[in-house]
DNA sequence: TGATTTTATTTACCTAGATAAATAATGAAT
DNA sequence: ATTCATTATTTATCTAGGTAAATAAAATCA
């Protein structure tokens, strides 16, 4: 009996798990979650996205990021701003993001850092390569 | 710069929320979720646990079990027997749950098995042994 | 024995993901 | 111009994960 499969697939949510439990223990120290996160760095990276953009790109789906645009927006790290409709919301950080960022982003680095520091260039790739192999599929 | 660590966790967040979200599609013939089918395959394998068992297994927190196991109870999967305390709950598949487990557990091995099946062998054991270190370490 | 600590579970409350259906605004088509 | 379809977002409701605190029962210990 091959039980590969499913210990493979199952340490994919264990892993997935424990990753965003460990970043969210760093990112409280902003009072930031993973998810909110993720989103900040989208709108650092590509400038300001509207809602659609920032799902697309996450891969989730569009309330998903109506209520991680709200909580990040409570909380003073983003604004909406109409876009070329009303219909469209961009989302844009505030100045008080944009000054905390820089240092969140260090830590943040520093931490994927040690959680791959058992990882050697190449097996950073490969386990790229092959995640990627299964999502694309 | 570097933007492999980020992109490799990252990418282990896509993979994990992918494939619950296919797996979640494969069992809603069954009415069942995947967190739900993880608990039935742990009590059909290591036969009637305790709630603790069981998250220890699973590496989750107390709450999730109890929840996953009151909606299992809810549904007919499950019974909550007590235990060598009456603090412990013993949780022991109902005689239905028994009955439509095999089947379940064949359509889930083939939706595993179709998760990976451009995957060799070795690319096999190589994912499983890269998450595992990366949990572990 | 009585008080304290430990253990198993639960409850309350938070974020994060999903689907389905509702708005609201725009675009297209007759 | 009015109707119909599309698009972006939101709302409602579900599961799944987390932490902190509350119970309740058992175990320990003075």
């Amino acid at each position: 009996m091959d039980t590969l499969n499913r210990e493979c697939l199952h340490q994919i949510h264990q892993s997935a798990r424990l990753l965003s439990k460990k970043a969210n223990e760093t990112l409280a120290a902003y009072d930031l979650y993973m998810s909110q996160w993720t989103v900040l760095f989208c709108l650092d990276t590509f400038g300001p996205k509207t809602q659609k953009d920032i799902w697309t790109y996450l891969n989730v789906e569009a309330p998903t990021i109506t209520r991680t645009v709200t909580r990040l927006e409570a909380n003073g790290w983003v604004k909406r701003v109409q876009g070329k409709d009303k219909r469209e919301n961009l989302i844009v950080m505030t100045d008080d993001a944009k000054a905390k960022f820089k240092e969140i982003k260090q830590t943040m680095e520093q931490f994927e850092e040690e959680c791959l520091s058992d990882f050697t260039y190449e097996e950073k790739q490969l386990l790229h390569t092959l995640l990627h192999k299964l999502s694309t599929e």
